[in-house]
DNA sequence: ATGGCTTAGTTCCTAAGA
């Protein structure tokens, strides 16, 4: 089972670049961010035409995510996270496909910090956290899988320096993130790279791409049952590299 | 040291992204 995390930056600019990708792939479930779709506007049928069912949960110029499920339609569990009510950011769906819970999240990038951006975005793990929690009790296979915003460690990233006053890397975002993943969570991807050096975006801006200058931090977190199902994870690194691609790369796990 | 690129929207400028 491929379960992939792909922001978009955009579907209705990605879509093409998508279709190829679920094309050539043939992923079992896609978690999709930065939609930058509201929900009438959202490509449905050239996603079932492609055979996948899809929920999602979209927002009109920003944000905006979705589950794809090849063969299946994705059920849905929750939309949002609670402890704010005056939120009105489509950032959080969770979803079961096949028996697994999965979640796509769109974390907020918190620039500039600090300020309320940062504030927003600090609160956001905070109710993540307790989300996630009630999710590893229930004991089941978990799959949270998204753009998490976060440069987790130094070696996360192509130059410590160029970075170090962004809200990517701030010490209270990596505290907010490493404290989730104490709860028992598994990083998928630094299971499989624990020295790092693995980027999962490039910018767009002073040929980032051209210099591999990237950073990791679209993530895909396993409860411990997932966590023992693992078999391989990492990057479609080539995607980023063709015409009108996204900044970020299609960043993927396996599952027995 | 600076600026640079892309997408979307009360669209020919501005906001947001990371």
């Amino acid at each position: 089972m491929k379960i992939v995390s792909y922001n978009v930056n955009g579907i209705k600019a990605r879509l093409p670049r998508l279709l190829e990708y679920l094309g050539e792939q043939q992923p079992d479930v896609v978690c999709l961010q930065e939609l930058k779709s509201s929900d009438e506007t959202f490509p449905e049928a050239d996603i079932r035409a492609a055979g996948y069912g899809a929920l999602w949960h979209g927002q009109k110029g920003f944000n905006g995510v979705a589950v794809l499920a090849r063969g299946a339609d994705p059920i849905e569990r929750q939309r949002g996270l609670a402890g704010e009510p005056e939120d009105e950011h489509s950032r959080y769906l969770e979803t079961e496909v096949g028996g697994v819970v999965i979640a796509s999240i769109y974390l907020p990038n918190g620039n500039p910090q600090p300020g309320p951006k940062f504030d927003y975005k600090l609160r956001w793990i905070d109710r993540l956290r307790t989300r996630a929690l009630a999710l590893l009790e229930a004991e089941q296979p978990v799959v949270l899988a998204g753009d998490y915003n976060v440069i987790a460690n130094d070696d996360d990233v192509y130059s410590v320096r160029a970075m170090q006053e962004d809200a990517l890397m701030q010490p209270e975002s990596r505290a907010g993130y490493r404290t989730l993943l104490a709860q028992g969570w598994t990083d998928a991807l630094r299971t499989r790279f624990p020295n790092g050096g693995v980027w999962t975006f490039w910018d767009y801006q002073a040929g980032a791409w051209q210099r591999d200058a990237g950073f990791r931090i679209d993530h895909l977190l396993l409860s411990p049952i997932a966590a023992d199902r693992m078999v391989d994870a990492g990057v479609d690194k080539e995607y980023r590299g063709r015409e009108k691609a996204s900044d970020h790369a299609p960043t993927w796990v396996t599952l027995r």
